[in-house]
DNA sequence: AATCACAGCATTGTCAACAATATTTGTTGA
DNA sequence: TCAACAAATATTGTTGACAATGCTGTGATT
């Protein structure tokens, strides 16, 4: 995970974020907190960042390169979504979700993703249809190149894809935040074996899509959800020590 | 509290807003961004803020009594919910969704709604199957008093009480933001005779899920939710004159 | 009379200093 | 050695001033 990249200021960043910035990606011109609102987002969603951890303002201000009013209104927009908690006086921390509302985002996630398969059925673009191939082509390629976080980066996107299939963009909006805290729930309450996605469930789904079976697309994604919640273990939550492994890292 | 300041300023606030301060209800002692964020909910819900009409931060300081941090990041949130549009340089503005976007809020509505109503059934507490029960008397007195406003503001409401009887407060403030967008909807497109929900109609969903009938509940959640739909006219949109209407007020 | 340029004003965006609070570190005493 | 207390540091919260941008009204020119 995030660790050679950070040549100059490598103390002052927070854990796993900053990653992909020394990749090619060209960053934006103008960085506005849309932009570091993302890559908390994706930092969350690949298991970089793990719940509970300190989002300290300094660090984030230095790791990207903005003012304090920018990486402030990031930390507003997250907290609104559920991936961040802010304490006054205190400060930001990764959302660390616990049972209840874990519950509730799983029961959530229930009642809209097999709904929404089976719309994306009913009136489905070629186009559309053919993202979601080259979508699975990308998380079997990664899962056979035991590519761990991007497969764990792509099985979250499915069901965003998904989403997205339909056409609804608020719709794809709502399932993009209940699958990001999904992710931090699995990374609190996940047994080892089922950090990602099961192997060729979303492969079944989009098979049903293809065939036009609504109602397989929907029980396939109702018990595809019920796979990822009963891999869940509410009585041994993993141990957070966050600020001790981060302290070994700084040493 | 902050009922002194408004009789000194009373043409430098933002139409609709601050009207309720003036009722008996105390303000709460430290007024923070999500007071500023209801408030505007509600009088966005209430058919008070009409769509488009530009939110001036100095007014909307004098108004609630705050400095200009706090109602930058009530703007914010209230951006990020859909409820209001940020353009640069430009300043705040309550959105004005068009037709594309009316359809996917109400496309979101479809899907989710009647699921709820089913899952309400499914498993309701005596409580709360009483605290719909009392809205639904609310709404009828409102309607028999002719007290339009209030029954706007109800009408709404109903929707996000019945997310709430669900248990699940992620799909209740789902809800929440997708009926107030709703609420800017019929405002603009709604033709005059279906300002509120059409009488009746939530009592029947009740009645509904008092019987246990869960397909019924779903049923006339899904016509219901038509029914509204229906009564919009996108090829008439309203006359959008509110800064002429706020500039008669102003002098 | 209509149009354009420009000046002045109003509003929003940004930043840096300051205040308030929390956390860590250091010290003292039993 | 440990606990309790106090100083020092770090972090967050808030405010105000300033810069940048957009808007409006005036007047000159055609």
């Amino acid at each position: 995970m995030g660790s050679e990249q950070k040549e100059r200021f490598p103390d002052e960043r927070v854990d796993g974020i900053a990653m992909a910035e020394t990749t090619k990606i060209p960053l934006p011109s103008r960085i506005d907190e849309t932009f570091i609102v993302e890559r908390i987002f994706s930092a969350v969603m690949e298991h970089r960042l793990a719940p509970a951890t300190k989002l300290n303002e300094h660090k984030l201000c230095d790791t990207f390169g903005v003012g304090r009013m920018r990486v402030r209104r990031a930390l507003l927009l997250l907290s609104s979504q559920g991936i961040v908690d802010l304490e006054t006086n205190k400060g930001a921390f990764v959302a660390s979700p616990g049972p209840v509302e874990a519950n509730e985002v799983f029961g959530a996630r229930a009642l809209l993703e097999p709904a929404i398969a089976r719309q994306v059925v009913a009136d489905i673009e070629p186009e559309r249809m053919e993202m979601l191939r080259q979508h699975i082509s990308l998380e079997s390629e990664a899962r056979n190149n035991s590519r761990e976080t991007d497969l764990i980066r792509l099985s979250g996107e499915f069901h965003v894809k998904l989403a997205l299939a339909s056409g609804n963009s608020i719709l794809a909006r709502a399932v993009r935040e209940l699958v990001t805290r999904s992710s931090l729930i699995v990374g609190l309450f996940g047994t080892s074996s089922h950090a990602t996605c099961p192997a060729d469930e979303h492969s079944n789904i989009l098979c049903a899509i293809e065939n036009g079976d609504s109602d397989s697309a929907e029980t396939q994604m109702v018990e595809h959800l019920n796979r990822i919640r009963d891999g869940l273990n509410f009585s041994a939550p993993k141990p957070q020590e966050r600020d001790l492994a981060e302290i070994f890292r700084l040493k």
